[in-house]
DNA sequence: AAGTCCCGACCGATCGATCGCTCGGTCCTT
DNA sequence: AAGGACCGAGCGATCGATCGGTCGGGACTT
């Protein structure tokens, strides 16, 4: 793993795969058609299906792409932290922020389509997000264990943090006002405190 | 506004109604045909039709509904309260979560499907959900001004805030572990200290 | 060098199925 | 007698997918 797990470079997608990537995220699976895919991608409909065998395969690619993307950079950034329950839950939030800045489209689709994938391809894409979960809960437990943490339930607070960084991809603009550093570093801390209320100053709120 | 904001009775949805949420929470706007709505509420398809002009306005009314009844049930909410940022905020929040836990299915579709719906009848529930979430934003202002909260951007807190009780509705289920009332608590502390980053102890993470 | 072969890349046309929606009618209540 | 509630049948349009084909270029033979 030479490469910085901070760093996404640009992505791997063919010409078919980023027009079914832009069309799904704008108008979600089922509101896509085919046609509007070929269209997107400057191809007739048989040529979309010359490099891919369906409809369904083609969200399958986009979304596996990006679970696995998602998963190399989280556990090499687990990997580059100190250690420590909060150096590890740092840099696993951390790598989980960036992700959902960079590939915001990805994982916009792979939130909201999840139900339109046929089961068994859909196992294996909860599967990863739970091992991506479980990572965040570990550290949790762990930062509980050695008093860097503190909170009643480490899986749901774990659980909040995904959701809250998935969120990010629904309403990131890369035009927007706020930088990519200064959305790590507000998010960072967002995640934090839920991980950790016992940053709660005592007699504020009694 | 006799009712309580903290109670939910039954929604008020006919079954053509029920049935299209169901439907559409199951797998989506465009993933549901009038067909599966029609057997899912034991009618034929003009039987739908005679109740409701088209799919579209089902969506609109599903949707529009809970609009409506976050907002009274929200407004209510800071109505009551003493009249404090943080208790305002306190109100405010604890009601999107309530909200989200009574009306999980018609809180999921309203999120996911406003790319469904036609651009005028969106711009209607768009303009609903700015307004729920600056209430949130202009709570926290306040607080910053009384010194009750803490963070760098109310705006950007608030949508955080909002992120994560909407994502309540995509993971809970009535039979869980977790009963309401937890859930309020424990996600009322998270919307707390996403919106005072002050309650970070001194000398914690250095 | 010329001819033959083959294969990947792609397209126009069209398949059966399903889509949202409507027409003309029946039944039941008032 | 009237009207609301509802249904069987079927409309045109569009869906995902497939058919038989064209075309350019590299490999191989002569």
């Amino acid at each position: 793993m030479a490469e910085n797990w901070r760093d996404f470079d640009n992505d791997s997608l063919d010409v078919s795969l980023r027009a079914a990537l832009d069309c799904f995220a704008a108008h979600g699976y089922h509101g896509t058609s085919i046609r509007q895919i070929a269209d997107s991608a400057g191809l007739s409909v048989p040529g979309i299906y010359h490099h891919h065998r369906s409809k369904q395969v083609l969200l399958d690619k986009v979304v596996g792409a990006a679970m696995e993307e998602l998963l190399v950079h989280t556990r090499a950034a687990e990997k580059d932290s100190d250690g420590t329950p909060a150096g590890r839950f740092d840099n696993i939030v951390t790598a989980l922020i960036l992700f959902h800045l960079a590939r915001r489209q990805q994982a916009f689709v792979a939130s909201t389509e999840m139900r339109s994938m046929a089961p068994d391809v859909r196992a294996v894409h909860v599967r990863s997000r739970d091992e991506q979960q479980h990572m965040i809960t570990s550290a949790i437990a762990d930062g509980i264990a050695t008093g860097e943490f503190d909170c009643p339930s480490p899986v749901d607070a774990a659980r909040a943090i995904s959701s809250l960084c998935v969120s990010i991809a629904s309403w990131y603009r890369n035009d927007g006002t706020l930088g990519p550093d200064q959305i790590v570093e507000q998010y960072l801390g967002f995640c934090r405190r839920i991980a950790d209320q016992a940053q709660t100053a005592p007699g504020r709120r009694p």
